[in-house]
DNA sequence: ATTTTATATAGCTGTGTGGTTATGCATAAT
DNA sequence: ATTATGCATAACCACACAGCTATATAAAAT
């Protein structure tokens, strides 16, 4: 039994931190602050998501003055992908959409 | 923000759930007691598991005589594929194994 | 009919965890 | 130098949850 997908599914079992997780995909590189105002939750709440994000090695931080930049590691998920396909008869119904998706990268 | 990967995500976060789905995946189909005796939980936990990864439509229960069979249900992962598969970058390194995969199951 | 077996549910408990406010510690800014 | 800002940590609280034992219900077995 692996750990590193027990701390991904852990990790990304809590909306607020797959929220954040998205928006570092989708938008790159934010500031703890810059979460915060996009999110309900107070910034210590923010600090600590990110903090787990960054143990599961979902995120990256580095340190610009006295600020923290956050961003997204998408490479960690692969462990989850590893654990997915040895249950992996579905993988047929996905092929098409995987095919137009290597097709789209490839551009 | 769909519901389904919330409960996916939540369902697979805990250990003793995926070693649940994983043996039935792996195994087949199996009574509660079957999967009580494999495990080092009690019976009353492994039914509350098996409550929780139905309400994520991991598995699937029929009832026949006084028994329980489960089996897993892998397809319904398909949401937790579309999910990563947004935040994609990786899968160029998982092409080699995917396609693997696929050829393997075209036999 | 009675007893055993299989499963599910109820009720309890300890622990984990997501949220909060308060605070400490840097780094800018004035 | 002083103040303000950005982030992290501490301390706390409420609640979710995984585990247990006890029990109810239904189906086999005797």
């Amino acid at each position: 039994m692996q750990a590193a997908p027990d701390a991904l599914f852990k990790a990304l079992a809590d909306p607020t931190r797959r929220l954040i997780f998205e928006h570092l995909c989708r938008d790159g590189e934010h500031t703890v602050q810059m979460l915060t105002t996009r999110s309900t939750v107070s910034q210590p709440a923010i600090s600590k998501h990110l903090g787990i994000l960054k143990l599961a090695g979902l995120v990256r931080g580095r340190h610009q003055g006295r600020e923290t930049r956050y961003s997204a590691q998408p490479q960690a998920l692969a462990p989850l992908i590893d654990w997915m396909s040895h249950y992996g008869a579905f993988w047929h119904d996905r092929l098409d959409r995987l095919e137009s998706l290597l097709n789209r990268m490839d551009q």
